[in-house]
DNA sequence: AATTATGGCAACCGCCTTCGC
DNA sequence: TGCGAAGGCGGTTGCCATAAT
């Protein structure tokens, strides 16, 4: 008897998300958080494991997500890490804020790997390629004293890891940028500043700040105040979330866009989630519109409180 | 223009780890 | 301490877009 599945699989649907069920995820979860995976199909009213959920939310519709290209600098965190972890994908993606497991894992294979072979470095073992035979026989020499030399790694990576854990050594980047610093965005983190919310039930010409409260008060110069989720679970209660709109910096027809009145600041990129069918459009949440920010490793969003709409500051 | 090959990436699978009882 | 459930992780698959023929 093996194990049990991580949840009846009957009837559920498998293969790519479809648009409406991202929309009925990301809700789900704006309003309640996740407190239990498993659950989490069946109270949204998705026909998808828990798993698929949490994955899909993980990789791709979290709010906080940088997608798109890794930067030089990325790629070179990610080859450096690599030398040190190996596959441990989780863990070099936590010294990459906005960026996912997955998502480093694809572009090693993809990109990265043959980066490298290219320059003659062997991916695995981060040392100059030999060529053809003298590969060969390297290999054969090598695969004897593979055994013990794999013993010696684990040791090293078992001790690199405590020394990781033990001293959490934040890694900064040459411009003094502890990336280490940027936490990743909860929905049980967002906040609303509701001193200048946009509501229909207060003020309708306010916008609505959501604020990570996990911002150290080191970078939170950017950072605008925030008040406890608690309110914040008032506001979506009150609002009903019916629909998000992540709107285009680069739309062009972005001047014609209605606002509903809403006063938005005209340095603010949005994005138009739900009128678009290629979700990708999410890269341009995190990609660095405002240097100062990515620096201070603070990202805000405002919410149109009438179409919902997220911007980031 | 049609077909085949290749690359990129989202999503799945199954094992491992953690947590709660 | 042991067990089961749930979450986390890494490897792999399969689909789709694009390039090559």
């Amino acid at each position: 008897m093996g194990r049990q599945p991580c949840c009846d699989k009957v009837g559920l649907k498998k293969g790519p998300w479809t648009v409406e069920e991202d929309k009925k995820l990301i809700n789900f979860i704006l309003t309640n958080g996740h407190c239990c995976w498993r659950a989490l199909p069946k109270l949204s009213g998705l026909l998808r494991c828990g798993k698929s959920c949490r994955l899909r939310w993980i990789n791709y519709l979290r709010p906080d997500l940088k997608r798109g290209f890794l930067s030089e600098y990325e790629e070179q965190m990610v080859i450096d890490l690599h030398a040190q972890l190996g596959n441990r994908w989780s863990k070099i993606a936590s010294h990459l804020p906005g960026r996912t497991d997955n998502e480093i894992k694809n572009h090693w294979n993809t990109h990265i790997k043959k980066k490298l072979k290219k320059m003659g470095i062997d991916p695995m073992t981060h040392k100059p390629l030999l060529e053809g035979s003298q590969q060969q026989a390297h290999d054969e020499k090598n695969t004897n004293q593979e055994d013990q030399q794999t013993k010696k790694e684990e040791e090293q990576q078992y001790q690199l890891d405590k020394d990781l854990e033990k001293n959490n050594t934040p890694i900064s980047t040459d411009d003094g940028f502890c990336i280490d610093e940027v936490p990743l965005l909860n929905p049980h983190e967002i906040f609303v500043d509701i001193s200048s919310a946009h509501h229909h039930t207060s003020d309708d010409n306010a916008n609505f700040n959501i604020s990570n409260s996990t911002s150290p008060s080191s970078s939170t110069s950017s950072c605008i105040s925030s008040v406890p989720s608690d309110e914040f679970s008032k506001f979506l209660d009150e609002i009903e979330i019916v629909d998000i709109k992540w709107l285009s910096s680069d739309d062009s027809s972005r001047d014609n866009i209605n606002y509903n009145d809403a006063k938005f600041n005209d340095n603010v990129d949005t994005m138009k989630l739900w009128d678009i069918n290629d979700l990708s459009s999410l890269e341009l949440f995190m990609n660095d519109h405002d240097d100062s920010l990515v620096g201070s490793g603070c990202s805000r969003m405002v919410i149109n409180q009438d179409s919902l709409t997220f911007d980031i500051l």
